[in-house]
DNA sequence: TTGTAAGCGTTATCAT
DNA sequence: ATGATAACGCTTACAA
């Protein structure tokens, strides 16, 4: 079955193709009458523009592009949803592309997307070496990009950030001030900056103490790591009084092989996690996270990228960084 | 910044640009040393076919476009990576779009997706009344549709299925066979045909056992929902002995307020929730529940969408129900 | 107010 | 093996 096309229509009522274009396009001069009864005929027919046809001439789509590592852990999914509210209210279609931390994958879904003309990306960075120059290739061609959560300095792109190190240095404080010493730090992935910004954190936390420097043990961003950590302490029966792990999954990996070995939470040890997760109400017990503000980071982000759009060309890229907020729960509670 | 233009290519090398497009689609005759140089010269100056021309005239894109209501629960997550996983491997791109649960937003989503000339979709319904009409209609464009999870009987596509009601009998009947009566259902979101199979489930596995029918209590699919059920029925001090929750984040919801008002889980009541989230494990005590084969579900969807594209034209629809699994844990053991 | 025709960047059908 | 040229479905000067 054929398309209808623009000139079914035109046939139909014996008028030119212009005049039906003009019919959907508001701004050139048509008689009412005629603009009626165009879009009436248009739509028992069942015809659509088609917006492919439409993009090649006008270069652009009304289409924005999103591409995240992955969305299994509600946190991109909500700063979606966030952006996505924002894009719909302004009469644009998200199309979502996720790169399963594979840089590879991320430059595949960033050429589709450019490839599909969408007039703007958000995206977070998988790697911060790897597509670097691409995307500066990008921004030379005017194409809109705004970077959340993971961004690399040398890109000169709006961002929208968390002040990583800052709240590290709170979560950290908080054990502290809890009563807790001998605190182990689980980093991130690593050689993010986003993972030494909260190493430094900690660290800065155990100065302004005048603490003896915390350890620090290399870790990763996964439950397994979590586990494989948790496990390789108590074989070498070296239990720390309480652990700042860099995100949840990985605190709640050591927490649960810590419990299945007859540690108690928190009277054991205790833990906070960063960068909440649906996970962190719900463990037992409870995990005490810095919680990122998901839904404005989307939001922001989107805002960032329509204002770029708007004046595109001269543009200033800006940097936003939203604050977090500690969600403190059962897994640090003061022991008495 | 100009975008490079197949022209640019074919003036550069004073070839025509029927030579550098045939440079670039091996299917036609073409020196090799030609292609090598056009290659070349193509790839310095940075040039890239633009898929929309492409798509334009080849009235294809390989892209494929995925519809589900949302990615918070790591349900629809792992589907997509299952389905894209498949997708990649035979070239094509995965287009993601969420519906929010509302149908308006499918529909806008869908047409979107067709604009943009996905060469399939894959979707999971959001209503099982609003759209059919459209997805009849977009079905005799003879556009692919492969739906999971949700579907309708009277659309006539390819579907890949779970058997709830099957699910939903085994899931009771484990209570049951652990010893517990007055179990109570929480059903799902009202109308859906997923909720009343699960239903049906429920009523079989008591009239198999001979039991009188349980309890039947309309909740919904959210986390508020189960938490509200369990309010009101502390209030009415209508305390069941065991539940059996048409999802995992009511029977969370539940859990979670009859612990806060002292009730032991199992030993004062039990419960079984379905369609294992990322939860269930960590829940305490953790959550059993019926399991999804979501990755299968995917890779299902994808491989008969990828056959019907194939096959454009003359297909037969197929329906396709997988296998699940129950992970039974601490919230339903037996109680001595 | 409407029609004509050029053009967006490709591919595909002819010739050559 | 390569080049002209029409076509894909639409927008937009320009002409009428």
């Amino acid at each position: 079955m054929k398309h209808i096309t623009i000139k079914d229509v035109a046939k139909k009522l014996n008028v030119s193709i212009s005049t039906v274009s003009r019919a959907f396009n508001d701004k050139y001069d048509i008689k009412k009458e005629t603009r009626d009864l165009i879009l009436q005929t248009a739509q028992e027919l069942g015809y659509r523009p088609n917006p492919i046809a439409r993009k090649l001439i006008q270069q652009r789509s009304f289409n924005i592009g999103i591409v995240v590592p992955e969305f299994e852990n509600s946190f991109f999914p909500q700063i979606m949803l966030g952006a996505q509210e924002v894009l719909h209210n302004k009469g644009y279609q998200v199309l979502i592309m996720q790169s399963n931390y594979s840089w590879e994958i991320e430059r595949k879904n960033v050429e589709t997307l450019v490839d599909n003309m969408v007039d703007g990306l958000i995206i977070s960075l998988t790697s911060e070496k790897q597509n670097n120059e691409y995307y500066k290739e990008l921004l030379k061609q005017d194409i809109p990009i705004v970077f959340f959560n993971r961004a690399v300095d040398e890109i000169p792109a709006s961002k929208v950030l968390f002040d990583d190190f800052k709240w590290a240095l709170f979560a950290t404080e908080h054990l502290i001030m809890q009563g807790y010493r001998d605190i182990v730090h689980l980093t991130g992935t690593h050689n993010l900056t986003l993972t030494k910004n909260r190493l430094r954190g900690f660290e800065q936390a155990h100065r302004k103490h005048k603490l003896p420097p915390g350890k620090i043990i290399s870790c990763g961003f996964k439950m397994e790591d979590g586990e494989r950590i948790a496990q390789e302490l108590i074989d070498r029966n070296e239990i720390p009084r309480a652990i700042f792990a860099a995100n949840d999954s990985c605190a709640i990996g050591a927490m649960n092989v810590f419990k299945q070995h007859g540690y108690k939470i928190p009277n054991d040890i205790a833990i906070v996690g960063f960068t909440e997760s649906k996970l962190a109400k719900h463990t037992y017990p409870s995990l005490t996270s810095v919680e990122q503000p998901t839904r404005d980071i989307g939001q922001t982000s989107a805002n960032l990228l329509l204002e770029q759009i708007e004046n595109k060309g001269f543009f200033v890229p800006q940097t936003i960084i939203l604050n977090g907020r500690l969600n403190v729960r059962d897994s640090s509670i003061k022991i008495k």
